[in-house]
DNA sequence: TATGAATGAGAGTTCATTCAT
DNA sequence: GATGAATGAACTCTCATTCAT
């Protein structure tokens, strides 16, 4: 997994400017990110109006980094899970783990939010299409080496990797929109079984259901 | 699968009303539902912005109705489509032709856009969640009732009907979402092949990748 | 009292008009002059807008002659009663009483608002002006008339009629502004009683605030 | 009578505020209250009309604070004519005249446009009416103040004073609304005599009606 | 760096009024 | 006589953005 070189420059000189985006991405997942205003961020960090300009100098381009900002530390936190797995299959419930059940610190519910807006914006400005594409890729990209390296090892059956990774990002993506949204049809636990079961069948590998699936973290 | 009487109440008494549901459509699948305004619409309609207010009395009114408008219109096509073939698994991959690959009559482009900004607004506005989860459960119901008919017919492998329907739909879904961003890893022919793969694997149906992917209707 | 030809003018062929009328009182007198719509008074009535607009040609016609209606309404009212009694010190007790005691038959609470909505359109409205100014003539008049005959019968000492009708119609305006807006500090039962005693001084007739306070009509 | 702070409030610390305040009341005094436009109001400052919303938020708080500013002008004028009278006659009749009488620096006909308008709006806008209320309180309790101190002084006939109060500020209110109107058949000199008749006999203290009024301050 | 004051460009909504039927 | 459809002209309020300090 290639660390890119966002990541360095947001954990950045400036600790105004982080203030600031961590401040717009709250809002954002809580109005959304079309019923963001400036008043609202700037209230929350405690500062004027006018000052979120003078950092970002205009309200599109303070969106576009504080979406490029919650890439970041959503690959950071994922890229510390992971790596204290040794398996290739615990890894990859690991991943269907995060991206199912809420955790506690961080609620992902806002995550969803922020990723469905996420998607919502990318349709029509450009500047968030290429954003949502890197991030996708990236996330693809992580699940086929896990596969990968599940194949290597022997844990996993051979197939294209490539086509896994596709067909269960496509699948998470799915499920998380009903949890996002709170289908009564589709819950977190329901959703990571449906996930998890899909994901064993498709590579062989042995997965049971849990009785009382625990939460990651927890 | 039950006709819907979607079909019926779209073909409207009042013509004006239709008019400007429609045009209403078009504009959310350009501009996007939060930056669609009345004065577009009543551009579009060739009539004064007073008109719409008249007709539908508030701008979030008149983007429900439009939103309940578009599913009735996806329905009513989906159901004459389906209608026509006579086994499940044909019925089934109609489904997901349906859901993958573009249509030059009807811009499913279009539709994906819209289906995306429905649930980014369904996070946050109740009533649009309402229609929203309406929406889905018919489309898992739609589902499931196909893979029952089929395993009825011995097409299909016996398993749990309503899991087959969540995880197909959230396939579809995450799916969709890709093809709506023209993301490059997932084109409409792959997503395609993508999907039917899994449900082949699933219910334990042969199906073979075509060749040059035929378009539906064309 | 002389009644005015306007009066008859208002009982008239037309039931419509009145009916139309009547509903225009009700809402001035509900939501105020200046925020009377025509869809108010249409929808009180039951008909379109347009129908009202085909009687009365324009909003501010409505209104004016809403007004008028009201005051022939007033007079035909208050000559009636007047009628009935003997004595100028009872007909002026009658006076005071009807303009300061609520009367459950017409609640008078509603005519003191409208009162003060008509003084208060008057200042920028001629036509208004011209109708209050009418009413307040008359008003006056009635009064001065009253004293006179009292002071003609022996019931009151001489003095200047005008100057009483002047001084009691301002006083009885003022008193009913207090009733309208409810202050605490002005009772309608104390309003009646300052009154009577304040004319009573000026008139040399002799008068006893009773124990309980009748309502007339009751 | 106590002096109030209200002299001090109006001299505040924002400028553009008062200048606001300011020209909101002659704006509502030539237009009236209801017919009162944001943009008019920012129109004679000279400013956007954005600003005033900027500093009042919105138009009702805008002219509750304006009508609460002409009370504190009012006040401050009043006690600053009254303190320099020595006898309590002088002082009733500098009430008197100032309530009548018009003056050139301060045209109170723009007053009285204002008391009449607030009378209306307090029908119905509780805000408003509380203002109001207040306002008449504090009037009454001015009045009330000069009777007791003649009484004290032996310049009055020993009566309710209270009740004195009640009367001579529903005269006055009463008269006020003649003038405001400029009925012909009440000049402001006629108001002003037929007043102070009436107080004077109610207090049983001399008083002459002059040759020729003067005006105050002239 | 930080802000308060100021603005322009809308946006939705209201409503009297018109007109063909 | 009666209406539904249609409109234009306002009006309030919002908000990103600018600028002097």
């Amino acid at each position: 997994m290639s660390s890119t070189t966002a990541g360095a420059a947001t954990v950045e000189l400036d600790p105004r400017r982080t203030q600031i985006l961590r401040a717009a991405l709250e809002v954002i997942a809580e109005r959304g990110y079309g019923e963001t205003r400036i008043a609202d961020v700037a209230e929350r960090v405690g500062v004027s109006p006018a000052l979120v300009m003078y950092y970002f100098k205009t309200k599109d381009r303070l969106l576009a980094e504080a979406i490029r900002h919650a890439e970041d530390l959503w690959y950071a936190d994922g890229t510390r899970v992971m790596e204290a797995i040794p398996t290739a299959s615990g890894r990859l419930e690991a991943l269907v783990r995060i991206t199912c059940l809420s955790d506690e610190e961080v609620g992902p519910s806002d995550s969803w939010a922020l990723w469905i807006d996420l998607w919502c914006q990318a349709l029509r400005r450009p500047a968030v299409a290429a954003v949502r594409e890197e991030f996708d890729a990236h996330w693809r990209e992580t699940i086929r080496a896990v596969v990968h390296d599940g194949q290597a090892a022997g844990e996993f059956e051979p197939m294209d990797a490539d086509e896994v990774a596709v067909a269960l990002s496509a699948l998470l993506d799915g499920l998380s929109i009903q949890i996002a949204l709170h289908d009564p049809a589709v819950t977190e636990e329901r959703a990571f079984a449906t996930a998890m079961r899909f994901a064993s069948r498709l590579l062989g590998f042995a997965w049971e259901p849990p009785e009382q699936v625990r939460r990651h973290r927890a």
